[in-house]
Parts: C-alpha cells; structure tokens; sequence
DNA sequence: TTGCTTATTGAAAATGATTCCCATTTCCAA
DNA sequence: TTGGAAATGGGAATCATTTTCAATAAGCAA
C-alpha cells in the first residue's frame, strides 16, 4: 500500500483547481448537500444541512460559495417568487436538463423532462440565431411553464 | 354636443370593473406609465414616473397596483438578477409576445421575438402534455437565454 | 346629487433576505 | 514547514418589499 493520497476526487475537484479556487471544508460540505439533496434548495435550506454535520459553518459561507458556484456554472439560481433564491445542481451525475412547471397559487415546482429531443432542436435553432443577430455566445437557457396545479385550478 | 362622459375606456378599463376593482387615479396614472414606457421596469422607475404628475401617490401603491396587476395577468414580473423585481405588460396593444436574451456579466437584456412560430407549435406541445400529465392548467410561459453580450465574451 | 360603506391609499415602521466589514483562520505553493 | 493571499464567520448594514393603521375617496343606493 503506497501513502498515496485519494485521487478519486469528486466531479467538481479539478474545476476547482482550475479557476485557482481553493477546497474547503465548508465547499466541501456544501457540494455534498447540493448532490445530496434533490430539489429545490434556499441558501437557509443548505446552512441547516450543514450545519447538521459542521455546526460552525456560517451562513454568510453558504451564500458565498453558492454565489461562486453560479459563477462557475456549477448551480443554478431559480426565483420562484417566494421572495429567497433556490439553487440546484446544474452540472455532475446528479443535474439531468429539465425545465419547471409552476402553480402561481400554491408554488408547488415540478421537474419536467419531457420532449427533450423536441426542445433540443428547437433550442438550437433559436440560439444559432440569437448568437448570430445580436452577437452573444450563449451557455444556458431555461424554461418554465405557469398556472394552477390540480388542487389550486 | 352631448355631456355624455367619454366610453372610450382603456383596454384595461372592463377588466377591473369584472373583477369588482375600483379604477383610482393611482391606478390609471401606474397603468398609463406602463401602457408608454417599453422596457422592464422596477418599482422605482414606475414610481418615479408616475410622480412626475402626481407627488402625492406613494410608493407602497406602486408596489400594491403592481401585485394587484400581476394577479390580473395584465403585468408580468421578472427577475433579471439584479435584487429588484422587474415588469412588463403582457396585456394590451403594446404587448408583444416576446422572450429574452440575458447578458450573465453586465445585465443587458434583449427582448426577441424570432422563431414565433415554430415556438408557437413547440410550446403548444409542451403545454398540452404538461396539462395531461400533471393535471395543470397552464396560461402562460417564459423562455430566457443566458449568456455573454458583444461586449462582454 | 348626497351619503354610506368599504376598498384604497400613504407614511412610517417592520421585516427579512442578502451583502458588507474586518479580525481571524486556513489553504497551499514554494 | 511557512508566508501570504484567500476564505471564513459573526455581527452590523443594506435595501427591497410588506405590514400597520388612520385618513381618504370610489361607487352604489337612495
Ligand atoms: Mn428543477
Ligand atoms: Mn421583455
Ligand atoms: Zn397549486
Ligand atoms: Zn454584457
């Protein structure tokens, strides 16, 4: 057995590395919640699970680092007008594309994924075209559906 | 000359009387800043306006009219990242189904129109299937694309 | 028109999410 | 191992939005 560290480092490591972005404890701890957690997730949502295990990391780190991982493109930042901001993986084995389906009454979110190959081509077309007429490069796109659930219609 | 009081109501005029909602000179002076005013403004702006000719309406009415206007579909809110809410007419003749083109770094926002009909039929698809399998009544959607502006990739 | 009922309003205070500050700690390249 | 920059955390500061409540004014009935 060589004293060899751990190589297999998570998906995330080496974009870390990269950017010249240190691994720490608290980014640590919060990407695991972030692949752990499914869903929808507030910054207080995110302080209290890792709080659960590392009880003085602070929320002002939790806003922080959730900030850079927009950046990086890692997370996303959703506004579902509930007044905070919700965060979910938008990058690793975990992040499957979809788009949203809201209840303007109740908030209730659903993930959807259907019509993916539809989308697929029709996005594309139309970011070709954005990126040609108004000279943008484009990265991401989201889409979201709004009415009333089945209780609230 | 008859002294018969003007029926030319504005397109927005019914709506309100349907919905038992009292027509206010708060409410037209905020409704006839957004019906001239392109562009996706905050509270403020509207605020600001509005008390061009009229010092005395408060800001919280703003934000109330604006809620109320949003419930009535009559004004869409959005968030372009930038701590305020933002609106938009998304009732009336100068509303113009549209989408938009976000720049990640400085904020610039394109409202496009392109590819109206075959996201049309896209969407339609989407909408249909959506309403099917979640059992949702769907009335509107909103479809954003991120990325760098000319000036900033 | 006049009065009445009650929705609407405005000013000020409260709220609450997010950011700022700064002294202290931690990562990590050399 | 160590110096220095990056990162942290806790409390204060910000600032958009909401709440409160007394005063006002739409709109309906008479
Ligand atoms: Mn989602
Ligand atoms: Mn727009
Ligand atoms: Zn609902
Ligand atoms: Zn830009």
């Amino acid at each position: 057995m060589s004293r060899t560290r751990n190589r297999n480092f998570p998906w995330w490591h080496q974009q870390f590395v990269d950017n010249g972005y240190r691994i720490t404890e608290p980014r640590q701890a919060i990407l695991k919640v972030l692949n752990k957690t499914a869903g929808h997730l507030s910054v207080e949502d995110i302080y209290h699970q890792v709080h659960k295990r590392y009880s003085n990391i602070g929320l002002t780190t939790v806003y922080r680092t959730v900030g850079l991982l927009e950046n990086m493109g890692i997370v996303r930042k959703l506004d579902f007008g509930d007044g905070r901001a919700r965060y979910e993986l938008s990058k690793g084995p975990q992040a499957i594309h979809h788009h949203h389906l809201i209840c303007k009454n109740c908030g209730k979110v659903i993930d959807y994924k259907e019509y993916l190959d539809n989308e697929l081509k029709f996005v594309n077309k139309v970011e070709g075209l954005l990126e040609k007429k108004y000279n943008f490069k484009i990265d991401s796109h989201q889409l979201s559906f709004y009415g009333l659930c089945e209780k609230c219609k």
